[in-house]
DNA sequence: AAGTCGTGGGG
DNA sequence: TCCCCAAGACT
């Protein structure tokens, strides 16, 4: 029993002992000048964690500035229509990422009168924002100390107690972070954790000479690289045939709603579902387009069309002749986007 | 609990 | 080239 509070301690001590490191090391390292960081509000937090969810840094950083450029506020974002957000959302990809915050800000709304929910529990409640993101809304929104998981997390706290990112368990990795977890400036801690691991204990080559923490680091110039366990699973390939229709001035685009990916974003016609309007569109150019997502190839056949002008269509799809001037206001998958700039 | 969901970049 | 990974959540 008395040996087991002196360890307690001991640990105890040396979490809080890296744990102020890390406030100090990011206070005179850290990335300050990233836009999330200033004007701090729950509302900015809150979009930033949901870009930065498995998006590197450099991805997510143009995207948060035409956001919020479009949407400074809750109260902006709260008359946004799926649409809108998912436009705004092109290119990033996860977009079940943007669906949710559409969902969430809808919430709001609703049922908190556009202000944003101060409490944890509040916060799982909503689409998109599990553990790690309300941790880290209520750290850096609400500078409430709360732990957080990610990636850079995950890989400092197990080579800081040398264990192996494969073989624990998640549950683990909670109980460690919220060792870690600084009271005094939980956002300076939760800000620099994330740098630290981003910046100095990355993935592979690591710099534990600049570590702020290599004395109390059990792995310290000595960092094993996991491999990943797991076989790569063979990438199922989806074929699919798209006709492209355009006039002079316009794009006709469906909302893919059916499918789940690029769930609700505009993409051209599936070429059989065409079939009756051979004489109406002249074909212009066809092309072979691979595009690889994390678990699939998507082989797509493109047809492009002339079309005279903007013809009904018979199909009880979802579909709009869209000014090309106007394009830039709907949700476009990547290789999608990339053809049609290049028309 | 293993798959799903994008896209870009690094080694 | 190929594999890994990135401020994960959801099913």
């Amino acid at each position: 029993m008395k040996v087991q509070l002196l360890k307690r301690t001991f640990l105890s001590n040396q979490t809080q002992l890296i744990s102020q490191k890390i406030v100090q090391w990011y206070l005179d390292n850290g990335r300050h000048d990233l836009p999330w960081r200033q004007k701090v509000t729950p509302y900015r937090i809150w979009i930033s964690e949901i870009m930065l969810q498995q998006t590197q840094v450099k991805t997510a950083t143009p995207y948060f500035k035409s956001f919020i450029k479009k949407y400074p506020t809750q109260k902006k974002l709260s008359r946004a229509s799926e649409d809108q957000i998912l436009a705004l959302w092109s290119g990033l990809g996860f977009y079940r990422r943007a669906r949710n915050i559409f969902k969430t800000k809808e919430i709001i709304k609703e049922k908190y009168n556009n202000k944003f929910p101060k409490e944890f529990h509040q916060l799982l409640e909503l689409p998109g924002i599990g553990k790690s993101t309300a941790g880290a809304i209520m750290s850096l929104g609400y500078r409430n100390p709360h732990p957080i998981l990610d990636g850079n997390v995950k890989r400092v706290i197990t080579r800081l107690v040398n264990q192996n990112l494969n073989l624990i368990k998640e549950r683990e990795l909670w109980k460690l972070s919220s060792q870690f977890v600084n009271k005094d400036n939980c956002f300076a801690y939760t800000q620099g954790i994330m740098d630290l691991g981003a910046t100095i204990c990355t993935p592979t080559n690591p710099s534990c000479k600049d570590c702020p923490v290599q004395n109390q680091c059990a792995s310290a110039f000595n960092i094993t690289i996991n491999k990943n366990k797991r076989v790569a699973k063979l990438k199922k390939i989806i074929p699919m045939n798209l006709s492209l229709i355009q006039t002079k001035d316009s794009l006709l685009l469906v909302k893919n709603e059916d499918s789940s990916i690029w769930k609700n974003l505009w993409i051209p016609f599936e070429t059989r579902s065409l079939k009756n309007y051979a004489g109406v569109f002249k074909l212009t150019s066809s092309q072979e387009i691979q595009h690889e997502l994390t678990h699939r190839v998507l082989n797509i056949s493109l047809n492009t069309y002339l079309s005279e002008s903007e013809s009904k269509i018979n199909t009880n799809k979802k579909y709009k002749w869209i000014k090309k001037d106007r394009i830039d206001q709907y949700g476009l998958p990547k290789p999608i986007s990339k053809v049609i700039n290049e028309l």
